[in-house]
DNA sequence: GATGAAACTTGGGCACG
DNA sequence: CGTGCCCAAGTTTCATC
């Protein structure tokens, strides 16, 4: 498969403020052709990067409902069926299911108790507890926004491009501009451990 | 303003699921013509509805990364830092503060210890504690899906609107179609309690 | 890069409350 | 009389070559 390139990381920046730019526009930005745009968005779909095209809708503006998180912990054998039961939920955004095993729900809950709310789908008797939190506010965050730390490989310099890879030393996040940097580093820094040791 | 109708309702699904679909095939599911729908669609922007059209980026695929929860505890002082420092956070994707104060971050996090990957926009001195969770599986639910329940003040009847507030009273959530109703019912509420301790 | 096809927007007119 | 919708033409945008 293509790997992606900064050009790619672009257009889906532009595409997650606005999918609605004409390819034109877009075309300006990375300084390509609306037919080659065109052509990286279908790839990108292709490629599941692009999941689709939608719409952000201000749930909580569209009924005078409230926004909750609400943290569901499931009986370890019930797991998948509470996960399933909640995504019928009434108002669902957002679910996200922890290593741990608990759920958790995004949702704006009409005006009513999470008690009942949560009845209304799921058994609670598949759940050894649950408790929900009223939000004050939440965002998306719109930004790939990839360059956060040192854009530039520590081993030879070369600024990192989405081929780069990165390692956890000690804590600390690295990152390198290709696997063999990487790898350079690891061996260095490992007889350098050792000499301490 | 002008009310949701369903026909609104059901062009934000139709959206939702997919915000490339022509106004043709929008206009014949709602039994209107494409200028109409255009209309609408105008119409729910203004109103902040729809906030946007965007895209969904399977952020995993995107770079090798990690889907985490982590869970902030700001010290009551630092709130608004700390989620706006979190919001800066790489590879972040929502941000969540609950009505106690406490900060969820949903994020693609680098092959890296959370630990060092927080330390790098805020200061872990803000906070009373953290937790991490890897996600197993996350989901976006389409489908706005929404008349449940009342809608009307619990106070004086009155149907709730933009306007409304919500309040927590005893694991229940409570909506007032205004600030002084809530008020009312809470001292009515408070008076009742102490009546009973 | 150019062309054909399709979609969106605009303006005028009508029906309904 | 205002709101919302339909119809038709003009213009931009998209996909294919």
């Amino acid at each position: 498969m293509r790997e992606l390139d900064d050009t790619d990381l672009e257009i889906l920046e532009l595409l997650t403020a606005d999918a609605r730019r004409p390819y034109k526009e877009i075309a300006d930005h990375v300084g390509l052709t609306p037919p080659a745009v065109s052509d990286r968005i279908s790839r990108l779909e292709e490629q599941g990067i692009i999941q689709g095209f939608t719409i952000d809708v201000d749930r909580e503006k569209l009924r005078g409902d409230t926004p909750v998180l609400v943290e569901l912990e499931p009986k370890p054998d019930a797991v998948d069926d509470v996960y399933a039961a909640a995504a019928d939920l009434d108002g669902v955004e957002e679910l996200f299911e922890g290593m741990d095993g608990r759920v958790i729900v995004h949702a704006t809950v009409p005006d009513a108790s999470v008690r009942s709310w949560l009845e209304s789908r799921l058994d609670l008797a598949d759940l050894t507890g649950y408790d929900g939190t009223l939000l004050a506010r939440s965002d998306r965050i719109v930004g790939l926004s990839a360059d956060g730390f040192s854009l530039e490989c520590i081993v030879c310099g070369k600024t990192i491009t989405d081929d780069g890879v990165t390692a956890t030393v000690d804590g600390e996040i690295k990152a390198f501009c290709c696997p063999s940097c990487e790898k350079r580093y690891l061996s260095r820094y490992e007889s350098h451990r050792d000499a301490l040791e």
